[in-house]
DNA sequence: AACGTGATTTGACCTCGATCAAACAATTTT
DNA sequence: AAAATTGTTTGATCGAGGTCAAATCACGTT
């Protein structure tokens, strides 16, 4: 696996992103100082659970899945992170430990940043001491929204919640395409594929298209009230 | 609902508490200036999904629920905080709204800190900054574990989970004391009461007794090969 | 266009945990 | 101590979603 330097867009990606907008760019070089990027195939293992962790990652391109694993094999997602997201943000505070796997899905270019370096600049700058609190607030919210929804929210109702997501406000009927596999969105769901499917098709009666990756939706309010 | 300010033992509950622990007296000085404590019955709402929150709050006595709530009312709970826990910070970096809901379990003495203040001073005392970047991480992580384990251990699975993280590393035998009714312990696990007892009695056959809130342990080992 | 591989759907079956009802236990109140 | 209230357990039933197998579909290759 070769290291390289960023090039000109991987920095334009990262200073792109929602952690770097409210920094100066005094800041955002800083942390950038010494920052190195790695290419992945598809299933490529980041990092594992338990084992050391000495920096925090970007996605510059692809995407990347965040999840503990059972006694049994079996796999949980804890989140799955696009382009232009910071992640493995908690093995900082955590005596440098990943406490989940990563892998990247699809071929992925990932950003390592520093995180002993980053923790002093948290120091010397608030602002990245703020942006940090932000982060970690938005992945905690994201582990108890989903947390919440698991426990309230039957598949096809988590299914309409996740394509109400991407629907803006105003409109009631609306399509867009999604970002990943369907086997990747069963997984951030919690849910087998097969039961994603079944979801789908409990979710046609309520005006919701599903083709390949397209997903068309003409009633928006028959989905909310689902 | 009166609110007083703290007394000596307010604050010795907050000074011990593990948010604390790292900050110099003059910060722990500032955080506390201005701090103010209410009582609660049992089942009183401290603030409520949506709703502007000012505060960070610390349980000074008593146990504090943080839930969500379903369109049809059903409540998933996200955290359970004992005496001595913060929580409630996260309204503090997204708009002073708060993201749940949060219940006195049983009657509760709760302190309330000023978040404008705390972000004031997150900006001056970089270990403030870093206590708050800890406590999100740690709620961060509470919210994932949560997370991973509804979606691969069984209620049992869980139930013996939350037995061993009481039990001391070295012993094979053990036994301690349910900090709550039942009847929380099966919210915060994600089951229905029935479900919860349902499976202590199924580790009954693994070596743990249930006398009340009084939990024995005869077999670590056969607990943790559930 | 015919193949081959992998993704998705469908069907059949089964397990886990929710729900409702009732019995039972442990409290608090009187 | 008896009564009343609240918490816990047990039984019976049911539905949601997991699993396995087979059928289709979608695409990139040849």
């Amino acid at each position: 696996m070769k290291t390289l330097r960023l090039n000109s867009n991987d920095k334009a990606v990262l200073l792109g992103s929602r952690f770097f907008e409210t920094l100066s760019a005094a800041a955002s070089d800083a942390i950038l100082e010494g920052a190195v990027v790695t290419n992945h195939e598809e299933h490529d293992i980041l990092f594992q659970q338990d084992e050391p962790v000495d920096s925090v990652f970007c996605v510059l391109s692809g995407l990347v899945r965040v999840y503990r694993l059972g006694k049994d094999g079996r796999e949980a997602d804890i989140a799955v992170f696009p382009k232009g997201e910071l992640f493995g943000e908690n093995a900082m505070f955590l005596g440098n430990r990943a406490t989940a796997n990563a892998q990247a899905i699809g071929s992925s270019t990932i950003a390592r940043l520093d995180s002993r370096n980053l923790r002093k600049l948290a120091e010397q700058y608030p602002d990245i001491a703020q942006a940090l609190m932000e982060l970690l607030c938005r992945h905690g919210q994201m582990a108890e929204d989903c947390l919440a929804e698991d426990r309230l929210l039957t598949a096809p109702q988590r299914v309409a919640s996740y394509i109400l997501g991407h629907c803006p406000d105003g409109s009631t009927t609306f399509s867009f395409r999604l970002p990943f596999q369907k086997n990747v969105l069963a997984g951030k769901l919690g849910l087998a594929p097969e039961a994603l499917s079944r979801a789908f098709s409990a979710l046609r009666r309520s005006g919701v298209t599903v083709k390949g990756r397209m997903i068309e939706i003409h009633d928006r309010q028959a989905l909310e009230r689902f």
